[in-house]
DNA sequence: AACTTGACTAATC
DNA sequence: CGATTAGCCAAGT
């Protein structure tokens, strides 16, 4: 086990968290799973933690699998999530759940969106 | 090297 | 619903 199989895994993780389209959510579960790393859920949220602020990326859409921000209510982080996601038109039940219609994503978003250079849209 | 933590999850009770 | 358990495993102590 290199270190640079530990950094190409933690890029697809960071892809699929960029594949995610504005004003849609995905779990930690999922973004894994597109990755192709079932099961790891854990190491979505290290790569979320020690991922460069540079990168840009999409952090903001990743919640846990009950549709929760994963951050104590409170905190800070989690009314930043919150405020991104609010931007983005995701609505929050009283539950503090995000709408599921804004929830998973497919298997194929990925090829929909980087593959076919015409089939999306 | 042992032990703990944690941006997680699914199953059970 | 919440609590517990077990699986996961990189990082931190």
């Amino acid at each position: 086990m290199t270190v640079t199989e530990d950094e190409a895994r933690l890029a697809r993780i960071r892809e699929a968290v960029a594949a995610i389209p504005r004003g849609r959510v995905d779990s930690y579960g999922g973004v894994a799973r597109r990755a192709g790393l079932p099961g790891r859920a854990r190491l979505v949220g290290h790569a979320l933690r020690t991922a460069p602020t540079e990168l840009d990326l999409p952090w903001h859409r990743v919640v846990n699998a009950s549709g929760r921000i994963s951050f104590p209510s409170g905190s800070r982080q989690h009314a930043l999530q919150r405020r991104l996601l609010a931007g983005e038109g995701v609505r929050f039940g009283d539950d503090g759940r995000v709408d599921p219609a804004a929830r998973g994503l497919d298997d194929d978003l990925d090829r929909l969106l980087w593959g076919p250079p015409d089939g999306g849209r």
